[in-house]
DNA sequence: CGGGATCCTTAAGGATACTG
DNA sequence: CAGTATCCTTAAGGATCCCG
């Protein structure tokens, strides 16, 4: 899925590609819901699993551990017992945070035309 | 892939929603080329194809079907022989572009982070 | 030229049992 | 509590052929 930028590309595409690169880091269906969740405060591991309706215990680490890879989460053991791991967004994920809300204030602008758009689209397929 | 956003949510999770649909909806491999390669001048089927390499016809059909749905693109046929087809990014596209530059600079910023940040976990995983 | 229809491969994601 | 390991299902995407 990693487009590498590398091979020759029309200047038109080379400015789509580091784009694709970061919109494929939040893509996948539970990026945004663990960043979120973890802008405001730490959070622990349970903690997510319960907020987020629908995600697998699979799911939630792969997700972890791929978002701590990016730099975009810190991983704190408590070597307490029982063992406590809370999960902080660090400061370029606030960044980004930033970002993705103004991405949000698009959608709420957009929500109507979109929502007209398909449904003008399948009528059209209907007739 | 569609959450609802519907069943009951906790209010951050409820702020994560909406940013994931926007998110599936240019996300994939292909949506953010298309879209950029639209933005400034129309642009005809197989030029799409030409200048996005690597990408299949399938491919390239099946997101620009999307997208028109979505409003995101319009199709304008020619009824000439040869056909001709165009295809332009709409107000509300390059509205959304907008944003996606956002990003971009984003990406641009932190980038060194990104890079140093994936070296390190991995080091320490291979240690 | 601009596709649609079909078949196949790969990768994302879900379910669940087990563990330090 | 906070995971890992394993198995399985689904969906995204690629290759190809055909057609107005």
């Amino acid at each position: 899925m990693s487009d590498d930028c590398e091979t020759p590309l029309s200047d038109v595409q080379a400015e789509a590609c580091p784009i694709v690169q970061i919109i494929d880091r939040v893509a996948g269906k539970w990026s945004v819901s663990i960043l979120v969740a973890a802008i405001r405060e730490p959070v622990r591991y349970t903690e997510l699993e319960r907020s987020i309706p629908g995600i697998s215990r699979r799911m939630l680490t792969l997700t972890l551990r791929n978002l701590e890879r990016d730099g975009l989460l810190t991983r704190t053991v408590y070597p307490t017992v029982p063992p406590k791991v809370e999960y902080r967004a660090t400061e370029s994920a606030r960044e980004l945070y930033g970002h993705l809300t103004g991405l949000l204030a698009w959608a709420e602008r957009h929500q109507p035309d979109i929502i007209e758009a398909r449904r003008a689209y399948d009528q059209a397929l209907a007739a």
